[in-house]
RNA sequence: GGGGAGGUGGCCGAGCGGUUGAAGGCGCUCGCCUGCUAAGCGAGUAUGGAGGUAAUGCCUCCAUCGAGGGUUCGAAUCCCUCCCUCUCCGCCA
């Protein structure tokens, strides 16, 4: 939630500064709305005074005649109040709903432009890999390995359904327990289990809602939503508290399946995992003080970086443009990895500030040290990272000529030590069962 | 799902129609005192909103005793609905 004192005192400067993520705000409609507000309640508030003064008067008068014209008189304006209290409400409603249609303003360093063709790439790094032989896309490898089945993922679960099996799920497996582990030892996360299902006031205080209740997937009778991602059930965990600033900062992390009810175009990505309705992610999640969040930004891209770079893949860092961040956000960067079968550029990880647009909506507040005004806090959050993303990314860039897969030197750990991904039996156990 | 009990400030806990935004206690903060890692004394100690003012400081006012409605001149106190917690029963991974 934008804090309306910002358009108050420069709706221009305002204006100019949305429009620059593609959006005319309603700018005079939202003062005069205000403007209207504050009257009301103004009035409203005198007009309660009044009575509270005349009620204690009652209480006070022993003559009955005079007390029968005060109540009668008191009586005359709690009409009056309840009249103005519902013209308030009514008020502050159509406010609400115009400022939550309102997205965060972009930083003044931010890329302008209109999409994601003016997003500008920062910084590059990992190996860049050759190949003696044209790699393949990691559908196919996938496929033939037997550790995706993707016939059998849509017949269970419809289109874009898929199933990992054998050393691909092992391979998910592998890489969710490793970067929890690297967050929470390297990083200094503490990790949560959240609830993959959710009440509707997380996802208007993340920006989800009101607006993209159509990417969602929801359960109308419960009034009850999955989770896109876990920021949403992390980031409302201290909704409504104030929390002591000594706590600050906190990170969390958490491997969660995410759901996204996308409308994903016919003809396009089709082929493979790169985006699916369902699919985990390690999430990385920032509380901190207003003034530390640009230095967390940074460090938290540092953070989802040394995933990518401990696995040995190509990157490269974007600073998203204002027309290609996402609602809430007033900085993203993503980190896009190369996969040489699909021949693309995958987004595996989204890190952005939030600064205090998400806590304004779930009410996120700390107490400074030393006492003062309780104030909002800065969210930040970044994935660290996308498992089907990853995934791809291995598959394809770890492939062999014969195709198996390589398994990335980190990873071995949680393969016993094992160096390939082999073909995996369909049915019974798993090649591998020998040697646990 | 059915029955019973209950939801008050950071915590415990009074109040059950009228100077109660809320006694008392604990905790915390500041000060005083004390020759000692204690005790005592005094003061302070919610959040949001509107207005005033140069001011995120100060002052005034309004709202908030689980949430929302109602009764009343006036509600933490009475009524209704909902939510949550505890508990007994039923069901169940």
């Amino acid at each position: 939630m934008i804090d309306i004192r910002i358009i108050r005192e420069n709706p221009e400067e305002f204006r100019r500064r949305i429009a620059t993520k593609g959006v005319d705000a309603p700018v005079d409609v939202i003062l005069q709305k205000n403007e209207q507000r504050r009257a009301l309640i103004t009035e409203v508030e005198r007009i309660k005074a009044e009575r509270n003064e005349g009620s204690k008067q009652v209480a006070r008068t022993r003559d009955a005649t005079e007390r029968n014209a005060l109540i009668a008189e008191m009586k005359g304006l709690g009409d009056k109040i309840s009249a103005l209290d519902d013209q308030v409400r009514q008020v502050d409603e159509a406010l609400n709903d115009l400022l939550l249609g309102i997205p965060n303003l972009p930083d003044e360093d931010v890329p302008v432009g209109p999409d994601e063709t003016a997003n500008v790439v920062t910084s590059e790094g990992g190996p860049e890999r050759e190949f003696s032989f044209t790699p393949r896309p990691h559908w196919e490898l996938a496929e033939e390995l037997g550790i995706i089945d993707f016939e059998r993922g849509v017949k269970v679960a419809g289109t874009r359904g898929y199933v990992l099996r054998g050393d691909g799920a092992k391979l998910q497996r592998a890489l969710i327990q490793w970067m929890l582990d690297v967050h929470t030892t390297r990083h200094g996360y503490s990790e949560i289990e959240p609830p993959l299902q959710v009440l509707s006031e997380m996802l208007v205080g993340t920006g989800n809602l009101p607006k993209f209740a159509d990417t969602l997937f929801h359960d109308a009778e419960e009034d009850k939503w999955l989770i896109p991602t876990a920021e949403v059930p992390i980031t409302n965990l201290y909704r409504d508290e104030i929390l002591p600033g000594e706590l600050l900062p906190i990170y969390h992390v958490a491997a969660t399946p995410c759901f996204r009810r996308e409308q994903i175009s016919a003809g396009r990505d089709v082929r493979g995992i790169k985006r699916v309705y369902q699919f985990h992610k390690v999430e990385m999640v920032k509380f901190v003080r207003p003034d530390k969040s640009d230095e967390e930004l940074k460090r938290l891209m540092s953070e989802a970086l040394y995933v990518v770079d401990r696995l040995g893949l190509k990157y490269h860092v974007l600073d998203l443009s204002t027309g290609d961040m996402t609602f809430g956000s007033a900085h993203t960067f993503d980190i896009e990895t190369w996969a040489p079968g699909s021949n693309e550029w995958l987004e595996i990880s989204s890190c952005s500030n939030f600064r205090d647009f998400q806590a304004r909506r779930a009410n996120l507040k700390f107490r400074p040290e030393g006492g003062g005004r309780p104030q909002f806090l800065n969210t930040l959050n970044g994935s660290g990272l996308a498992l089907p993303r990853v995934m791809i990314a291995i598959i394809e860039n770890y492939q062999r000529e014969d195709g198996t897969i390589q398994i990335p030197v980190a990873l071995r750990p949680y393969f016993d030590g094992r160096d390939t991904i082999g073909k995996q039996p369909v049915f019974g156990p798993s090649a591998h069962i020998a040697d646990v």
